[in-house]
DNA sequence: TTCCAGGCGTATC
DNA sequence: GATACGCATGGA
C-alpha cells in the first residue's frame, strides 16, 4: 500500500512515505546535483529551487526544510513523483526471480521527473564518463552560470569558451544540443509529445546523443518509464540473466526496472 | 603504466 | 546491420 501524506511543521514540510530511500533515490546516478551532507539528509536542487532534506529517525518519514506547503505541492511533490505508488511497480516485477530480488533490495528508489534540458545536457557529460566526474563537470557548469543553464544561457558557448568544464571531447556535443534547442529545431514540449520510439528518433539528432543517452533523458527528464538506458551495467545483467530479453512482467515500466537493476549490479550482485 | 567509466561517431565490411 | 577503434579526462 502507498502511503504518501504531509503537513507542515514550523517551517518545513513533514512527508510520510513509505517508498522512499534518499541514497536509492538521489545517488543512484539519475541526478547529478544531490550531495549527501550527513548521514541522514542531501542538498540539492531542482532547476534553480534549492532543498535540503532529512530522512528522520522514524520509518518513512522525511523532512522538507524550509519549505512552504505551496513551494511543496507545486515543485516537490511532482520531483520526487509522489503521486506514484511504487509498490505496485515491485509487485508486477516479483513475478520476475532477478527482478524481485533487485526491487526489494532498491524498493525506496523512486523515478525523479527532472527537467528535460538539464537531463538531455547531463547524460551527454555522462557518456564514457564515471559518476564523480560528471559530477564534478556538471558543479563546474552550474558554479559558472550560478544555476543549471538553459539552452538559451548558452547559445553563445562554444568548444573553446567551455575548455573550463574539462569535459573533453563532450564538448562539442553539448554545442551541438545547445543550438538544436535554441534554434527550435527540437523542443522539450514537442519531443514529450511524441511514442518513446518517435523521441527517441529527435533526440538522436543531437550530435554525441546515441540510443542510452537519449533513453536515460527520456525516462529521467521526460518520465517516460517505457524508455530502458542500456549502460555498461545494464548490459551485463542482461547477458548474465536475460540473454533473451526482458520479461512480460517490465511492460511499460521497462525503466522502473532498468533502475532497480542497474542499483542490484553496480552493489556487487552478480 | 594500464584500465575503466550510466557511449558515440566514423570507417569498414 | 554488425564490428573495431579512437576519443578527453582523471581516479584506481
Amino acid at each position: 500500500m502507498n502511503i504518501t501524506d504531509f503537513f507542515v511543521q514550523g517551517d518545513d514540510i513533514i512527508l510520510h512515505q513509505s517508498e522512499l530511500d534518499l541514497d536509492q533515490t538521489l545517488d543512484c546516478g539519475q541526478a547529478f546535483r544531490w550531495e549527501r551532507i550527513s548521514p541522514d539528509t542531501y542538498h540539492g536542487y531542482y532547476l534553480n529551487n534549492e532543498l535540503t532534506i532529512s530522512d528522520l529517525p522514524e520509518k518513512g518519514v522525511f523532512r522538507f526544510h524550509n519549505v512552504t506547503e505551496e513551494q511543496f505541492l507545486a515543485i516537490w511533490f511532482d520531483y520526487f513523483d509522489l503521486s506514484a505508488d511504487y509498490s505496485e511497480v515491485i509487485k508486477a516485477l516479483s513475478e520476475d526471480e532477478t527482478l524481485s530480488a533487485a526491487a526489494g533490495q532498491y524498493s525506496g528508489t523512486r523515478i525523479l521527473r527532472q527537467d528535460p534540458w538539464e537531463t538531455i545536457s547531463s547524460f551527454i557529460i555522462s557518456q564514457n564518463n564515471n559518476i564523480p566526474r560528471i559530477k564534478l563537470i556538471i558543479s563546474r557548469l552550474c558554479e559558472h552560470y550560478s544555476a543549471y543553464p538553459t539552452f538559451d544561457d548558452m547559445k553563445a558557448e562554444t568548444v573553446e569558451t567551455l575548455s573550463y568544464l574539462r569535459a573533453g571531447f563532450r564538448a562539442k556535443y553539448i554545442v551541438d544540443a545547445v543550438l538544436r534547442f535554441s534554434t527550435g529545431e527540437l523542443t522539450a514540449d514537442g519531443i514529450k509529445a511524441l511514442t518513446t520510439d518517435a523521441a527517441r528518433d529527435e533526440l538522436m539528432k543531437i550530435k554525441g546523443v546515441g540510443p542510452k543517452v537519449a533513453d536515460c533523458a527520456l525516462l529521467f527528464g521526460f518520465h517516460k518509464l517505457d524508455a530502458f538506458p542500456k549502460d555498461v551495467w545494464v548490459k551485463r545483467v542482461m547477458s548474465q540473466y536475460y540473454p533473451d530479453g526482458l520479461p512480460e512482467c517490465t511492460k511499460g515500466i521497462e525503466g522502473v526496472a532498468q533502475q532497480y537493476l542497474f542499483q542490484y549490479i553496480r552493489s556487487g550482485n552478480r
